[in-house]
DNA sequence: ACTTTTCCTGAATTATTATTCATAATATGA
DNA sequence: TCATATTATGAATAATAATTCAGGAAAAGT
């Protein structure tokens, strides 16, 4: 919260617990929340295992405060480019084109965060939760987006929440398979067949005067 | 194999194995591999532990043919819908409205099987290749009846692998979600959706002379 | 009926891990 | 420098679960 208020030690002990946070992402992201042990984590990160135990409660909660920085990374660098104030033509492509950073800025948050989406009770449920709600609120603008794009005429009059689940849909998978071997070139071109085939093929009005 | 030529007690011991692999989907498909224990698996199937591990060599074994089951009855269903010779715009109708049946009929099975898809070593390696295998081959066949969609002109010039891959992902992705809670008439209704965005907005070519 | 083979049972064994806690190290403030 | 408070250590504890195996039941063969 307020960085500037914090003393010397607080810091050190935040840093500490950001430490352990990224080692178990990396372990994680790799593994998956239950082929990696506390042990795991405590080598990784140089502590010993009890001392993992004065910054979480315990292993689930440490994995859900993993899942919740996840989520909200991506929350707060997608939600922002559907709520501009572009044409929706353009809100789409850069709201595409932004996984390509997303995933370039954090590869292991990423894979995490759509590995856990459509897995069966990955860990404890209200883990799930932060993430779905986020997954849900992105669709949702997503969705709107897509539905004003239409009634501006801007785009094709066909069924919106089709093209949102296919879109989410298609970026998702994608993300998730470039993150086995990370490609910049391979991922900006990948998305921008993914743009062209959804804002171009898809959704573009030809029959209307706008390019 | 030969079913003709088991003897009763082979049949016997056939029927067995059924049984506990079906226990042992229920539950994988339900908890995940982690989450569910041999102890479990013999509870519901009504065996004892011990038993189990004359039909199988361990609890990884067990999930690994039931995967490869599992991957055999996605094959078996949707490969003969892509080989058949009708127009490619029918094929891919076909393969899209296929997976309604599939689902219905395999609701856990295709649960497991998508679940597995996007999870990070979920189990031992060998299992998630032999999957991951019919992915690719259903891919390819896929690509292949877009191809040859475009070649014929029924299809616009676009990006086949982008296409494949969009579908591929808009399908696995409506078919995890929607086997949460079983509902036929919203399943047919969905896949419609998607049938009418693939098939009749983005590929189908308007500017030549088929219907 | 008896022997042999096959199959099943479930308690015991073994492994693995999360979690705790007494102890030690370190930092803080007087 | 010494007492106190904070934090870290890692061996011990407690659970959970995979796997084994000695012995028992059922079936097959004689």
């Amino acid at each position: 919260m307020a960085n500037m208020v914090m003393t010397r030690k607080e810091k050190e002990k935040t840093r500490h617990k950001t430490e352990i946070l990224n080692a178990a992402l990396n372990l994680f992201s790799d593994k998956g929340f239950s082929n990696v042990s506390m042990q795991d984590i405590a080598v990784k990160a140089e502590f010993s295992v009890g001392a993992l135990y004065n910054f979480f409660a315990g292993k689930e909660q440490l994995f859900g405060e993993l899942m919740d920085n996840c989520s909200d990374k991506v929350y707060q660098t997608l939600s922002p480019i559907l709520d501009n104030d572009e044409p929706e033509g353009e809100k789409i492509r850069t709201f595409i084109r932004a996984n390509a950073k997303l995933l370039e800025d954090n590869l292991k948050f990423i894979r995490l965060y759509v590995s856990q989406y459509s897995s069966l009770t990955p860990v404890p449920t209200y883990t799930k939760k932060a993430e779905e709600n986020i997954h849900i609120k992105l669709n949702g603008k997503l969705l709107n987006v897509i539905k004003s794009g239409i009634n501006n005429k801007l785009f094709r009059p066909i069924d919106a929440q089709t093209v949102t689940n296919a879109l989410s849909a298609t970026l998702e998978a994608f993300i998730f398979k470039s993150s086995e071997n990370f490609d910049k070139v391979k991922i900006e071109q990948g998305l921008k067949n993914i743009e062209t085939l959804f804002v171009d093929n898809l959704l573009k009005n030809e029959g209307h005067g706008n390019a």
